[in-house]
DNA sequence: CTGTTAGCGCTTTCAG
DNA sequence: CTGAAAGCGCTAACAG
């Protein structure tokens, strides 16, 4: 009636009085990345269908900081949260406090099995045998591989993929050519210079996330090897428009959009439906190796 | 005390009873984009620190979106609100009637001199002048201009900056160089290919927005026109990434991180002081012209 | 079916 | 300086 006059209820009482927020939490460890924009995005487009609103934490790797965030959303703010670990997490009492408060907790992308929840991932140990695969086939028998976090099933099961490939095409793997990759971008850079600088030079490198595939590129460039006549690199990434610019840029792209999509989608059936219980399962969605044929632009 | 037992006030009774909510919203037209990203990141860094949660909304170049999403924010939800206009926003009177209810209003990147409030944006005309100067310095003397809206600063002021960089080196802009870009991607590659297609083609590309880019580096791609051989362009874009991937790539770099920065310093100084007002000025941050030298990867 | 009321959990104020 | 009480604006329950 009134309520054309701009009349909007004041949504801090509404969550008071009804208990729920109509808001959830996304707490994920960057942003400057592709692939959680796109989730973002997906995650995005399902809280406006369903009326929903959207807080952004974002950890920068760092498990105090992570921690610090769950804290805050233990009262109420938010109805439930989406998230992707740290890679510097390895202790999960954060996740299984909120989860006792009744708060749902749904993980993505960088999820540990230690947690008792719906997780959505994709095919990492498909996908890293594959681009391993894919750089033998390109002529590589030297492959290094370039890990982020041995806490978290992407780093883990990717590599797990990248050994089997290796293992199953009789090519061996110098303990030097598998590397640790920090938060420090140009601590990584360093890394993969000397790596690449040492007597026992790897001709493929297998990029486990795409800030390390930027360490390698980079790498490549101060030490003036070309790509991919010197070197071939593959790595997960969802830069489509790096793609477009550079033919040799072979990638893992993730389904990061429907990732998003499906975690969201997942979460707001668990607030809207009391019968809907989260089982401890994990959804694995299927990721694709890009290869271009073309010259491109 | 017994805080230590996990204890956290419920933000919604404190924000009911406060009549503020440490809670910001912003609204931006995308994600897919590094620009915006990056705004984030800066934005989240700022909150971070104060103590401020961010909610997001993505208005996906919507207008009545963006008016929904804001008629949603009427009523305390939000102390603040840091905003890029929808290339397809050209009336304001949901951003003032949020003013009128005191919630303060930053805008950054996407502005409107119609809007009285602190706008942040960048030096936009010198660069949109830098850019065509550079392409005309290459050896381009037909240069096409992808424009992104007409009712954004951003797509004015560096088309006026385009206009005089042509007119001081004496080059004439054909009419059907300047494109104006639609919110369908497929349209845009359209659009671009016909131009390239055409009598008239141009020999250089100036596009105003990172997504206008990837439609020119298609066409070039679908119509086998090498860049920057037969075609250069030159770009808004902070795709730092893609950089490292093509050193043909030459952009203009704004200082997306720093305006996030900025405008959410200045939104949270107006929220905590009351002497503080919010006056009608622009601030202006330099961009950056890359121009890569090296070969790269 | 319409109108009144209690109370969500906090903060601020005022009384003791 | 400590403790009780009122009230923020809404919604759910209940009475008329």
């Amino acid at each position: 009636m009134a309520k054309e006059m701009n009349y909007e209820p004041n949504p801090h009482a509404s969550s008071l009085r009804r208990q729920k927020s109509k808001t959830i939490a996304v707490v994920i460890p960057e942003i400057a990345n592709n692939f959680f924009t796109l989730a973002i995005n997906g995650i995005e487009s399902v809280a406006q269908e369903k009326g929903y609103h959207v807080l952004i934490y974002l950890t920068h790797e760092d498990y105090p900081r992570e921690v610090s965030f769950l804290k805050h959303l233990h009262n109420g703010r938010v109805d439930g949260l989406l998230m992707s670990l740290s890679s510097t997490t390895t202790d999960y009492t954060h996740l299984t406090e909120l989860q006792t408060k009744d708060i749902p907790v749904i993980l993505f992308d960088r999820v540990s099995d230690a947690i008792n929840t719906i997780k959505i991932t994709t095919d990492d140990y498909d996908s890293g045998y594959q681009a391993t695969r894919h750089l033998i086939e390109m002529g590589c028998d030297k492959i290094a591989y370039l890990m982020i976090s041995k806490s978290l099933s992407i780093g883990t099961k990717r590599m797990e993929g990248y050994i089997q490939a290796m293992k199953d095409h009789d090519l061996s793997i110098e303990k030097e050519w598998i590397i640790y990759g920090s938060n420090d971008n140009e601590e990584n850079l360093q890394m993969v210079c000397n790596l690449l600088k040492g007597s026992n030079r790897p001709n493929g490198l297998f990029a486990s996330v795409e800030r390390l595939a930027i360490s390698a590129y980079q790498a490549c460039e101060q030490l003036s090897l070309r790509v991919p006549e010197h070197v071939k690199i593959i790595s997960f990434s969802n830069l489509e428009i790096a793609a477009w610019l550079n033919p040799s840029l072979t990638t893992i792209t993730q389904p990061a959009f429907d990732m998003g999509q499906k975690a969201a989608t997942i979460l707001f059936k668990a607030l809207e439906k009391k019968s809907f219980t989260i089982t401890d399962e994990t959804i694995i969605l299927k990721s694709t190796l890009n290869v271009r044929k073309s010259t491109g632009g």
